[in-house]
DNA sequence: AATGAATGAGCCTTCATTCAT
DNA sequence: GATGAATGAAGGCTCATTCAT
């Protein structure tokens, strides 16, 4: 026996579902609050009731996708935190490529879509969601940069990372849709494989980076040394 | 004394531009073909009058705006064609983040929706002019790879590399749009400076994975040196 | 106390009227959905809400008109099915005229539109709809003919009858619309006196056919007998 | 070496002529100056140009085709002006299903277009041009028709008989158009059989037509006679 | 509480006509 | 005289939202 409260959670969810789906196929824009009501089984004045407006259903929608995604695929990708830096990198950054080419985990999309095509709306979200996300990441790598390496490298470094894993997914992505799969240069087989591949590239240029930081650190040291130290 | 085919070529040339500032700001759905006219100081009908439809004319100022932008930038950034490859490599990093910020050149944010958003009108221009910039670069990235590193990998840094110019080219324009700057963790002060970081990040990068390549490569000739070289 | 139901119904039927009174006047392309929902007394919308389309519209308009007109003169004028062919003919013309003169009923003018315009959406529904009309016509044409006459004149007899009703009362009405009367040499005053014109008319007509058939027929008897009976 | 004038005389024609052409194939409305232009090779202007106006063109366009039509097929079919009636009778019937059969000659379907979907712009026209031959047959009818039969009963027959000729020609022309001959109950093989059918078959109704009036005058005579014969 | 009918603003496109050369 | 560019009015259709039940 359903109450009536159980009724409305129902449709809510069913909504929020159909609109993750449609909004992540069609972006904001082309998605019509009619397709979803429809696959939600629900009447097309339903949205405009459980949610208000397509607006905050998007966001709603969007917040909805991004935990579940989390839940699926955890931030660490399973890596225990007092592990070496390397391998926390890792795990990050296959739960980063696990999250994204995950089908049914349509965040990402939104996030995506909504960057490419701002509607002004996710803006809030995204402070409030992807930065911890963000700053996980950078911290692992300023653990694996060391100290002599400034905010403004340790940023670069992470944001480079990031890209790596997020672009290549989305031409990927785009490329490989419409049923034929297109083996072109864009192509990746093996998320996997990929994945190692962008950890030792990346811990590669982070050593760069951190060798030239430390080469910077004690030519200024020397110098200080030499100009204080001669009388 | 102007012709009417000067008239003609004027009006177009304005259509086009306008298009292009529009379709960069809102994307091909949000766009009003209302709007492109009245930039252009063209009546509505021009648009159809001049390029039969408004995804005739998206495309048509994509092309534009491509030319343009490469006119503007040319995609070795300066540098020699016999210099060394990591000069090469720098050059077309640079050439890549300059046609992205720069603002008057509009056709990298034309791509960048048309990937997230995709209408399908840009497809058949996509492989036809992108495809040779990422060749380019491609060739370079494989003269730092040496021979040992196979196809895959090397399509796997390619990839990396272009994916660290372009995302967060897109963040940082993102989030600083609307007026505010915005000083979070994805800010590129400064174009040049990241252009070096991603050099000398993913020289690194680049020098590691070959050493590995090299590595298995040394590896298997010894294993098959000693499996038949002794009885 | 209306349900939604009798709504949607009450509105759509007059859609449906005010469809058949503007496209019977104006034809498909000179009739606008905004004239027709204004007349039904409708949003400009209605139209696409309840039908989806003008084309569709414009055949449920039809159908609908088509049926209404049957219903108010069924074919056979009145008369019994074991009546004398010769009544029956009488009847079928009646109702034919009727039917067409009838200024409640406009679905023949949307068929004299479509035919002398035609958009291709009436095809099917006038093999379903019409043809039906025609064979019922045929066949009392046959009977009359006897067994004599050919397939061929036979259709002939049934177009010509058909088309003696049809055109003059078109030329008809057209001539006197526009508020001015015409008497001129096309006027028909009395619908009744005209239908007796055709019958007697179009009797004397099919008897003349019959007559040379059956003489061809005895003529060929004789030939054959006189060949065959002859050593 | 042409004058102005006489390019003037040939661009005119050409658009005469392309303008019947499409006109009778899609009518007026359906019809853009544009495609009249195309066919014609000529500017786009050079109808409001020449004739000031589409609606202009569509009346100028008809005449046109009316006169060419006239002189393709005379209204005598042939028959010379002494012949019998019967005869003369069968010319006139040729010659109105040969222009209207004539694929070169436009003029009647214009008419037809016309009276379905009245423009207005040819009533006038149809006047002083179509009346004259329908009093030619007229005439001819009633010469047949003998002097006792009254004017509407004749102008009854003159209508039937020039509707057997149009009504089947028209439907005949529809139901072939799109490629594919359509061989159904509205076909009609061969205009000289269906003429012939057609002048038999309404030889035989005005003989019928004429007895009856015939035998009414007598009657009537008879009962005045019997009237005022007794004293 | 929830539905389905209805709305009206807005968009792309068409096309006869006009304007400047 | 003749052209081709340009115009503006109008039409069909879409869709998020509101209204009445």
């Amino acid at each position: 026996m359903k109450t009536p409260r159980e009724d409305t959670a129902r449709t809510r969810g069913k909504l929020l579902a159909a609109a993750g789906e449609v909004f992540a196929e069609k972006g904001f824009r082309d998605t019509t609050i009619a397709e979803i009501s429809m696959r939600a089984g629900a009447n097309i004045a339903a949205v405009n009731y459980h949610f208000g407006s397509k607006e905050i259903l998007y966001s709603e929608a969007w917040r909805h996708a991004f935990a579940k995604s989390l839940q699926a695929h955890p931030p660490d990708g399973g890596v225990a935190a007092d592990a070496p830096p390397e391998q926390r990198l890792m795990g990050q950054i296959m739960a980063l490529l696990r999250r994204i080419s995950d089908k049914d985990n349509r965040a990402f999309w939104f996030m995506h879509r909504e960057i490419a095509n701002p509607t002004g709306l996710l803006t809030e979200v995204v402070r409030e969601e992807i930065m911890p996300l963000r700053q996980r990441t950078e911290s692992v790598v300023r653990e694996l940069l060391g100290l002599c390496v400034n905010k403004r490298e340790a940023r670069f470094c992470e944001m480079g990372i990031v890209s790596q894993c997020i672009n290549p997914m989305v031409v990927r992505s785009r490329l490989n849709q419409g049923g034929k799969e297109y083996d072109g240069p864009f192509r990746i087989d093996d998320i996997e494989a990929y994945a190692r591949h962008v950890v030792s590239f990346s811990l590669a240029g982070i050593a760069a980076v951190r060798a030239v930081a430390e080469a910077r650190r004690v030519k200024r040291k020397t110098k200080t040394a030499g100009k204080g130290g001669r009388p």
